[in-house]
RNA sequence: GGAGGGGUAGCGAAGAGGCUAAACGCGGCUGACUGUAAAUCAGCUCCUUAGGGUUCGGCGGUUCGAAUCUGCCCCCCUCCA
């Protein structure tokens, strides 16, 4: 089986532009291909981590990635909050994200047979009216704007910028072909118009073909976004989201959703995925554990995973060390349980510590709290449990 | 540039002078049931020193009283140019 049949058995390749091109790329690894990342964040989160995963699995396979970090593209900034013109990001933002990025990403990819290239390089220095002879007289208006990106858009409004934006991604892709060689470029689903202007350029620049694939969005079963939760997206920085927070993500997604994780995300051979997805439904826990154990390793390493695992299995299967659980300082010795709660930053205000409170949800070393005056004194370490499944060991400084 | 329609809690959306801290839905939180799942059911969902305080794009005005009326400003949408 070759890494094209894996993708696809996998269930990663969403649309492709000529399947049996691609193939015969991908599996004689002869593809030079490209993702883009608009480093938008000073973190990447998970979306960005089922194409890293991509590039690392084609990497293994042979075929040369190119990362390209959207710094062009960050310097124009993102027009949907187009009223926000100050809230654009500056040279030092862009370039702290980018570094961010790099770093994350050394962790995924193997720099030394990768090529990194930024894309404010080339896009910064155009001439407009250049630009507009050389790659604007290709594209049709017309077709543009029955391209599903736009479509969605023309409802609620589209900006002028917002409309350049494929063209900016078609000429990145035009350009890596002419100066790099790259023949393919992968990207979310979403991005597939983009791709195939990009495509469709070179064509009409070169008369050559390149290629393009976009990956499967990571959906649950109800058709929503995964990596998302209330405080907005799951992070792949432990500054950002603790690798306590982010094992207990994937220990918690829907039983429907597993084995489609497994698939999408892991890298446990497809042989091993099926035989745990043959496991008896009495075992879904035990699935879900190796999944998000496997997961944080990917994205924490081992040691950090081994810890989270434990930690997570004291926690909630009772005994084992404490050790390893979240925790925090305060400053004071004594706190009413109210203030501690959001001392800690369990709760964002007295109400709604107090709420929590009454309704139970706030137990102090295994014992329910229920007066919201109650003292606790952090002569030791106090084990908060918030709801069923936020722990905290609380600790004086 | 002209005409019209809008901006209400995380989101969607009611309210059109006091009964409104603001219906309803989604989302979120807590509890029950479970398996750290889903579904279901119940409660909660601005802040607070529990007396109150501060909210309905922004700043003023009218009024005993304004999310509701009014003046100006900002932003968004639709149509015309």
């Amino acid at each position: 089986m070759g890494i094209y049949e894996e993708l696809q058995a996998r269930g990663l390749i969403a649309q492709v532009t000529d399947e049996n091109e691609i193939r015969e790329l991908v599996n004689k690894g002869n593809a030079k291909f490209y993702i883009g990342f608009d480093p938008t964040a000073d973190s990447l989160h998970v979306g960005h981590f089922m194409a890293l995963c991509l590039m690392k699995r084609l990497q293994m396979a042979g075929n040369t990635p190119i990362v390209l970090i959207g710094g062009g593209t960050g310097h124009v900034g993102d027009p949907s909050g187009r009223n926000d013109l100050r809230k654009m990001m500056d040279e030092a933002q862009i370039d702290h994200n980018v570094e961010c990025f790099r770093k994350q990403m050394s962790r995924f990819i193997d720099f030394d047979k990768a090529i990194v290239v930024n894309n404010k390089d080339w896009l910064l220095k155009l001439n407009y009216v250049d630009f507009l002879r050389e790659v604007g007289a290709h594209f049709s208006v017309n077709n543009m704007l029955r391209a599903e990106c736009y479509k969605q858009r023309m409802e609620r409004g589209l900006t002028f910028l917002e409309f350049n934006y494929m063209i900016m991604q078609a000429y990145d892709f035009y350009y890596l072909n002419k100066h790099y060689g790259c023949n393919m470029q992968f990207g979310g689903d979403d991005q597939w118009s983009n791709m195939l202007a990009g495509t469709e350029l070179i064509r009409r620049k070169t008369g050559k073909d390149a290629y393009a694939m976009t990956i499967t969005l990571l959906l649950n079963s109800e058709g929503n976004k995964m990596g998302k939760t209330a405080n907005g997206a799951v992070w792949l920085d432990p500054n950002k989201t603790s690798p306590f927070d982010f094992f207990q993500y994937w220990r918690n997604i829907e039983d429907a959703d597993v084995i489609k994780c497994f698939k999408l995300l892991t890298f446990l051979s497809l042989d091993k995925i099926n035989e745990i997805a043959s496991w008896d439904d009495s075992r879904i826990n035990e699935k879900k554990e190796i999944l998000a154990y496997e997961l944080t390793k990917l994205v924490h390493g081992e040691e950090e995973a081994n810890k989270v695992l434990e930690a997570a299995r004291s926690l909630f299967a009772g005994g084992g060390s404490d050790e390893n659980m979240p925790s925090c300082e305060l400053d004071n010795e004594e706190y009413t349980i109210t203030d501690l709660l959001v001392a800690s930053g369990l709760c964002t205000s007295k109400s709604e510590a107090r709420r929590l409170i009454e309704q139970g949800g706030v137990s102090v070393d295994g014992e329910k709290v229920s007066n919201p005056a109650e003292m606790i004194s952090l002569k030791e370490p106090r084990k908060i449990k918030k709801g069923k499944k936020v722990f905290l060991k609380v600790s004086k400084k």
